[in-house]
RNA sequence: CGGGGUGUAGCGUAGUUUGGCUAGCGCGCCUGAUUUGGGAUCAGGAGGUCGCAGGUUCAAAUCCUGUCACCCCGACCA
């Protein structure tokens, strides 16, 4: 390919509305056009990149046993009310009527479609295990695209689907993909992928893990433990709090007049955070409403609540009685349905609402003053917080962007969808699911955003849009040309890909262009090296820069990048 | 959907508070010359209904009303 013809053009200066770094030298280097919100034309550069990252997970898919199918992108609304999800997903699934009025929906995820699929297939225990993928674009109205590619409402995904008769061949083909999963960011180059286990939201299912790539510019919060390899999602990870040790002491009711926060409170009676109940009022869809009781200094996970509850929830718009708008507590509260977070666990004397304005308990015993209450965790993970795993106080924080997923969705699917197999004696079930996707232009944009330098990205090999940039230096004089032309005569028929730039330009502008595409090897001609009888050879990471023989390039060029 | 912000040439922007514009600058683009190892220099040139629609005014990029679009924060997110 010669770059004067590469359609796209490269600039100096970076797009004003491009937040994160990758976003904005993706659209400076000529990889992307935004056409609306999250959704993208794609240059030649980044679908040279994107169809190598797809052929890496169609390698790995296939080695593991896994056999590439073609989804629709449309589907009739039916296939989804088989599911319950078109009632139950909310507007980030697109949907449109037909002609005839016919609802239809556009495919944002293919667990209903891989069920239709394979359904008849799946009819006998013999055909078990199975597992079936495809590479297609995806359709999703996200409420908020952003950061160029890592957020968009058009995509192309990998996504698989397996099928079980039983939870050990599901478990260990989890594992199978699990590991399939770590050797395709190995090979894009991106070995440090970590798995977090997560929650599984509107899935379904019992256990998921995300594949991150740790960035300040992902959207996740992780929890790693600095002394141990314990690694989970925020949403996802068990909060441990130290038992606060405190004096007994009976209850007793105080005036707090004014005193509508915990601080407020805490300060006017002079009481540490750790030794009040702190009440977070929350409504359901139906407007229920529902408290939940935390230690004054930690803060509530609304995801970590929301699975306890096992229900949507929203912070209160309003408080309805019996419930007093600071001043709430868990003595003498009924009729309304209460959590009590682990870290409430065994303090014994604690501050509270009376439940009456003006007025707070004090000397709280949660068992002794209101009979056997449950403690779930729901509590926010902060840094320095007690590992789970080792105990330490050693959990700390990061970002990440998520690259890929896998979920065990257990029978939710075969159940609601019907799909049954007979066993060896005849009787039907529901056989066993998970998925498992990964996002391609995700992944390169994630790439891009820990490869980088400030000139350009710096593709990884094997997934670099071209393997060669050949840069011609004076283009404009024939004997330099004519070697350039020769050389890139010379890799093209060796099968090696090349990108050539011979434009009569400044170097600066050729340089500058070429750090932009971030080609690994870059090959130059140049009057300089001419004279010498050779070209320079150097990689877009700085770690090589040779002058080699004109006769010897395409050999050594062939030994880098095999 | 809530909050904030911005719309001026392909890109980046000045001008808007206080109306006087025939809309300025840099990059890029076209022509020519000189250059050529990190976004060259000089000369000449093309490109704008100032997001759109109304309104106020002798006069609107600028003021008013409406509307559309995009960006950011939040809600949401397999």
């Amino acid at each position: 390919m010669k770059l004067d013809k590469l359609v796209g053009e490269r600039f100096k200066e970076r797009p004003a509305d491009c937040v994160i770094d990758s976003h904005a030298l993706m659209v400076r280097g000529g990889y992307i056009k935004q056409v609306g919100p999250g959704i993208y034309s794609t240059y030649t550069p980044l679908l040279r990149i994107a169809r190598k990252i797809e052929q890496i997970i169609r390698e790995e898919m296939d080695r593991i046993g896994a056999q590439e199918v073609l989804f629709p992108v449309i589907m009739p609304a039916a296939l989804w009310e088989e599911s319950g999800r078109y009632a139950g997903v909310g507007a980030e699934l697109m949907r449109f009527e037909d002609r005839n009025g016919v609802n239809m929906v556009m495919g944002m995820t293919h667990e209903e479609a891989a069920v239709h699929l394979t359904r008849e297939f799946g009819n006998s225990y013999q055909r078990y295990p199975f597992s079936v993928y495809q590479i297609q674009t995806k359709i999703r109205d996200e409420a908020r695209p952003r950061a160029g590619l890592i957020r968009v409402r058009e995509f192309i995904m990998k996504d698989a689907y397996s099928f079980h008769t039983n939870s050990e061949d599901l478990d260990a083909c989890y594992d199978r993909f699990y590991e399939a999963y770590e050797k395709i960011f190995a090979r894009a180059g991106i070995p440090e992928v970590v798995s977090v286990k997560s929650d599984s939201g509107m899935m379904g299912g019992s256990m998921a893990h995300e594949f991150m790539l740790l960035a300040d510019v992902g959207e996740d919060t992780l929890v790693l433990c600095k002394e141990c390899d314990f690694r989970a999602n925020l949403e996802a990870a068990a909060k441990v709090s130290e038992v606060v040790i405190s004096e007994k002491a009976g209850l007793d009711k105080v005036a707090t007049p004014g005193c509508k926060t915990i601080e407020d409170v805490c300060k006017f009676l002079n009481l540490a955070e750790n030794l009040s109940c702190k009440a977070i009022i929350y409504q359901k869809a139906d407007g229920e409403q529902i408290v939940a009781f935390i230690r004054g200094d930690i803060e509530v996970n609304e995801t970590k609540l929301r699975n306890v509850v096992g229900a949507e929830i929203y912070p209160a718009t309003e408080v309805k009685m019996p419930l007093v708008a600071g001043y709430c507590g868990p003595v003498g509260l009924d009729g309304v349905k209460v959590f009590y977070d682990n870290s409430l666990k065994g303090i014994e004397n604690l501050c509270c609402g009376a439940n009456e304005e003006g007025f707070h308990y004090t000397g709280l015993n949660l068992e002794r003053d209101c009979g056997a209450v449950e403690f779930f965790d729901f509590a926010k993970v902060v840094d320095g917080d007690i590992c789970p795993n080792c105990g330490k106080n050693s959990l700390e924080l990061a970002r990440g962007i998520e690259v890929g997923n896998i979920f065990k969705l257990g029978d939710k699917y075969s159940k609601s969808m019907g799909m049954q197999y007979q066993d060896e004696a005849g009787g039907l079930h529901f056989p066993l699911m998970c998925s498992y996707g990964i996002g391609v232009e995700r992944l390169a944009a994630s790439i891009c955003e820990v490869r980088r330098d400030d000139f350009g990205p710096i593709w990884p090999l094997a997934i670099a849009p071209w393997q060669v940039h050949l840069t011609c230096l004076r283009a404009d004089e024939e004997a330099v040309r004519a070697v350039a032309d020769g050389l890139y005569k010379d890799f093209l028929a060796a099968g090696i890909e090349i990108i050539y730039d011979d434009r009569v330009a400044s170097t600066g502008v050729m340089f500058s262009d070429a750090d932009l595409l971030g080609v690994p090897i870059r090959v130059i001609v140049s009057p300089r090296n001419l004279k010498q009888g050779v070209v320079e050879i150097t990689s877009r990471d700085k770690s090589l820069k040779e002058s080699v023989e004109i006769g010897k390039a395409l050999e050594f060029v062939r030994e880098k990048i095999t």
